[in-house]
RNA sequence: GCGGCUAUAGUUCAGUUGGUUAGAACGCCUGACUGUGGAUCAGGAGGUCGUCGGUUCAAGUCCGACUAGCCGCCCCA
């Protein structure tokens, strides 16, 4: 028989236990910081009708969208109505529109889905990827933009991370910055999407970029502006090399100052600068604080943004680890009548990404498939393992029973290549004894106990008389007892958990 | 979508100017060990050299296309 390709489709990738144990791990530390903000969950269809995505996204998102062909007699002619969702915002727009009241005066969302996209896929970047979404619809306010940004700072940091940047800017600040360096109004796209690679080609590669863009008159303000800007950066620097907190807050004051003169009194521009500030002065008592840093080249490519905009990167990563902004009109558009809304998504696949290189996983998630695992001594005693595990799972314990009475050796040195801590034998002269014995496989110790469970018959186990009962529960007490010492003896047995 | 690099055992990699039967380490399996994993020793299995085509008496090696991966560009979580 030919073998199919076993690969999964491009961009696309199976997870092996160890992988969805880190991704759920993350996932729950994300939705816990999430839920303590007080965002509710919300789940939407992996398809949407293809309207509902197309022209959300700008020029780029259209091809990028998954298209679904039209089945039957359509099939030939290469029509899609249907579409894979692109991101969890538009969606959340739609389910706005569609359910507007029954819902809360402000609808605060958390949404933890996969989307999709066509793209090349890269490091960090895969053609179907989980977003962890949270938005908060229905206010204006500043407020809102300062809980974002701070849930997503809480999130990596109970995640372990302690180095990340908070990337703010302003569409409305992007525009007045354009109108006053006099560009034309069909070129601020192009010359924002310039802009952006400030960090990535520098200076003088964005004026040449510019320039062919955009001319050079506009170009000449623009640039001078930012040659500006990064003077200001390096000035910090050299002032206050210790206190990175203050340099932080007086270049996001500077910044701001050279924002205010520059825009003027252009109308979008000047109510963006103070948004910002507005952002900065929210954000002072959270966890976001330190680490919001004002940058006025940050443009991110999703069109529906119409305030904030907010980036999160670390610097051992080219994209960003999450990102996200105002969207006031968006919401309009399904419903006729604009919501007020504003949205930050963490980039789940690219958290593991880093979360792996540096090892920030706890260890015991990479292999902790049980407990403990019971043997089989042979075809005779199948019942009394049996038993022994439904009585340590009756505990809460995380119980393999291996599944078949092979020779010791081979059982032993399964529990050993899967990593499990403990493993019990039921052997002939153990069940004479009455005895159980258990082994850490840590430390190589080994000792015995007794177990009066051994005594009784399977079937009477369930059922089995008081006095029985509490011998038992005795006897399984002295056994968890055993396995929580053992592990605090051997490092193994952090993995223990006995039921809560 | 564009440019560059890479593809040999389960994994990491050797493989000479093209030349008989493609190697190593680790891992895996079996045994030494008829009640015990990790250590040691002995043995064993495992490769249509990414795929297809071309050049040649002869291709893992040279050429082309395709596929997949990595790095840049574009874009993004």
């Amino acid at each position: 028989m030919p073998s199919a390709k076993t690969q999964p489709a491009r961009g696309m990738r199976d997870f092996l236990p160890v992988d969805v144990r880190k991704r759920e791990y993350v996932i729950g530390v994300i939705k816990s910081v999430y839920e303590r903000y007080g965002f509710e969950p919300l789940e939407t269809p992996a398809v949407e009708n293809i309207e509902t995505l197309m022209g959300k996204y700008g020029e780029e998102g259209n091809q990028l969208i998954f298209k679904i062909l039209k089945r039957g007699e359509h099939e030939k002619t290469g029509e899609a109505d249907l579409a894979l969702r692109y991101d969890l915002t538009v969606p959340l727009a739609r389910v706005v529109g569609q359910y507007q009241n029954e819902l809360p005066k402000f609808f605060k969302r958390y949404q933890i889905q996969p989307v999709w996209r066509a793209d090349r896929p890269a490091r960090g970047r895969f053609r179907e990827f989980y977003q962890c979404d949270v938005d908060v619809l229905g206010s204006r306010s500043m407020v809102v933009e300062a809980e974002l940004i701070a849930a997503a700072s809480d999130a990596l940091v109970a995640l372990g991370f302690n180095d990340f940047v908070i990337r703010v800017n302003h569409r409305q600040v992007l525009i007045g910055l354009g109108d006053r360096a006099g560009i034309r109004h069909d070129h601020i796209e192009p010359a924002l999407t310039t802009i952006d690679k400030l960090d990535k080609i520098g200076v003088e590669g964005v004026e040449k970029e510019l320039s062919a863009r955009i001319g050079p008159t506009s170009t000449t303000k623009l640039v001078d502006f930012f040659r500006e800007l990064a003077s200001l950066d390096q000035a910090a620097d050299i002032a206050s090399e210790e206190a990175s907190a203050m340099k932080e807050k007086a270049l996001n004051a500077a910044i701001l100052g050279r924002l205010v003169e520059f825009v003027g009194d252009h109308e979008k521009g000047s109510r963006g600068v103070e948004d910002l500030r507005s952002i900065i002065e929210l954000s002072e008592g959270t966890s976001a604080a330190r680490r919001i840093r004002l940058d006025p080249s940050l443009a991110r490519g999703l069109s529906y943004y119409t305030g904030a905009i907010i980036e999160i990167n670390v610097s051992d990563l080219t994209g960003s680890l999450g990102g996200g902004g105002r969207y006031d009109n968006l919401v309009g558009m399904f419903l006729g009548k604009d919501v007020p809304a504003c949205g930050f998504s963490l980039g789940l696949e690219r958290i593991i990404v880093v979360m792996s290189e540096r090892e920030m996983f706890p260890p015991e998630l990479i292999s902790s498939p049980a407990d403990v695992m019971v043997t089989i001594w042979n075809e005779d005693s199948i019942a009394e393992s049996i038993a022994l595990a439904t009585e340590l799972r009756r505990e809460g314990l995380r119980v393999d029973l291996y599944p078949e009475a092979d020779k010791m050796g081979k059982q032993f040195k399964y529990a050993s290549s899967r990593g499990i801590p403990f493993v019990l034998i039921l052997g002939d002269d153990e069940r004479a004894h009455g005895e159980l014995a258990i082994k850490n496989m840590k430390s190589g110790e080994q000792i015995r106990l007794p177990f009066e469970l051994l005594k009784t018959s399977p079937q009477r186990n369930v059922q089995h008389a008081d006095d029985q009962t509490v011998k038992s529960k005795r006897n399984i007490e002295a056994l968890l007892k055993w396995l929580r010492n053992g592990s605090k003896a051997g490092e193994a047995g952090d993995s223990i958990k006995p039921g809560a």
